[in-house]
RNA sequence: GCGGGUGUAGCUCAAUUGGUUAGAGCGCCAGUUUGUGGAACUGGAGGUCGUGGGUUCAAUUCCCAUCACUCGCCCCA
């Protein structure tokens, strides 16, 4: 039994439910390419080092949350724990870099070996979009607002929050670090045990403690805001202006950090709480070194990726997608299987959505039709070919007219029927 | 990785203090209906009680372990 189960954390994608991942990467994939946001894909793997090196030594999906293994070669490879990196990977690896703007889209599982929850998987499939090139704040405004475009077509705009902070540039997130970390000391016996592991390995984090305890200590804490340097306050504030001027609602939030290392100034979540715990449906940031940490030019970029398994949860919950309602072929018997295979062959290629029915008298099929949710079958039988005809019956009315063969597109189109 | 809850048919759930062949609804299959489906009625199939051990004359029920899901923490999309 327990070998027929999947791997703990993965699960089918059964087609009611593969229906609703796929509507959503389409209207991405849509939305994207008005933006001239170009799809492509990157592999599932990768050597380790892409993300060891980009996303931070001390990063929680780095330290203990990789699928790793040494291939033949003795190379230790990963399977992808988000797509940034590889994507950051492949436009160095295929010097692309000679030419910016980059604009793409992808769309794919990444893997994480974490505790299992609602909403939270080991294979997770995420969608994103990369702005690699512009330093520039109309950047950051342009891709928030294809996340707001996106959460818009899909109606959850008013069902998520557009939360923001900033993190700085290097110069002020290291100054704050400082305060943070010589406050904090100082309150380090109140700690939660969690954030007083943080305060040595990543003390933003604490920012976003959930522990009671925690906080009341945060609210006497230096403010990150007041570390700025010119330049950084200059660039929230451009972004700021740019998401009024569009009319983008959104919430400024002093503590949202960020787990990898690679990001710095703006830093955004759309985050609900129709989903436990899991928070964040979307989410990006800023990433200006990352390139360059990689080996690569010095080139800015901004993004940000969303959780398909999220997003589809809180966009259908219970309810199935809608599907498309077929024609359906109902020979009378098997003699006239072929002869009704060959009109929905020949329906098919003009477009029409044909299936067949397999087996059995008429009575059986029809009831195999209305099982598929047919909106119309054609009938074939001994009547019907031996006069040229075919039977176009309609399944939720049970109305039905004979028509002469050739007839049929045309009845079809007259009909509006698709 | 830490702490709690749950696990009985494809799905949602029953099963009295441990006691014979573990039940229901929905769904599925067949028939009533050999050129007409949806509704109704009748019948049928389907269960290693998550898995493995233990206690007992006897375990779905009690104990232990394990797996999966789930809630909170952690982390993140």
């Amino acid at each position: 039994m327990t070998a027929l189960q999947p791997v703990r954390g993965m699960h089918d994608l059964l087609p009611s439910e593969h229906k609703k991942y796929a509507i959503i990467i389409d209207k991405v994939r849509k939305i994207a390419s008005l933006s001239g946001f170009a799809e492509m894909a990157t592999p599932l793997m990768e050597f380790k080092d892409v993300f060891k090196r980009t996303l931070g030594d001390v990063s929680d999906i780095v330290t203990k949350e990789m699928y790793e293994i040494a291939d033949r070669g003795g190379e230790s490879i990963v399977l992808r724990p988000e797509g940034t990196a590889g994507i950051a990977r492949a436009i160095i690896s295929n010097g692309l870099t000679q030419s910016t703007p980059l604009k793409y889209f992808y769309a794919g599982p990444m893997f994480r070996y974490e505790r299992p929850q609602k909403g939270r998987l080991r294979q997770l499939h995420q969608i994103g979009v990369e702005l690699f090139g512009v330093a520039d704040p109309v950047g950051d405004v342009e891709v928030i607002a294809l996340a707001y475009d996106l959460l818009k077509t899909l109606d959850l705009s008013h069902r998520t929050t557009l939360e923001i902070n900033t993190l700085g540039d290097e110069e002020s997130r290291k100054r704050y670090r400082d305060l943070l970390v010589t406050y904090l000391k100082d309150h380090h016996a109140a700690l939660s045990p969690d954030s007083q592991l943080r305060l040595d390995r990543n003390p933003l984090r604490i920012l976003d403690s959930k522990d009671e305890g925690d906080k009341k200590i945060l609210k006497g804490a230096p403010l990150l805001v007041d570390s700025l340097n010119a330049f950084s306050q200059e660039m929230f504030l451009k972004i700021q202006e740019g998401l009024k001027f569009l009319e983008i609602p959104f919430m400024i939030n002093p503590h949202i950090v960020r787990g990898l290392d690679y990001y710095c100034h703006i830093a955004f979540e759309a985050t609900t709480t129709e989903l436990g715990s899991q928070g964040a449906v979307l989410a990006g940031g800023r990433y200006d070194g990352l390139v360059s940490t990689m080996g690569g030019p010095s080139i800015p970029g901004v993004g940000w990726a969303g959780g398909i398994d999220r997003l589809a949860m809180m966009l259908f919950e219970d309810n199935l997608p809608p599907l498309t309602r077929p024609l359906v072929v109902v020979p009378m018997n098997e003699d006239f299987d072929m002869k009704g295979l060959e009109l929905a062959q020949r329906l098919r290629v003009q477009g029409f959505t044909v299936e067949m029915t397999y087996g059995g008298a008429l009575g059986k099929r029809l009831k195999k039709a209305n099982k598929i949710n047919a909106s119309y079958a054609f009938i074939i039988g001994e009547e019907e070919v031996s006069s040229g005809r075919v039977t176009l019956k309609n399944l939720d009315t049970g109305e039905q007219v004979q028509l002469a063969q050739d007839q049929v597109e045309a009845t079809l189109k007259e009909r509006g029927i698709q």
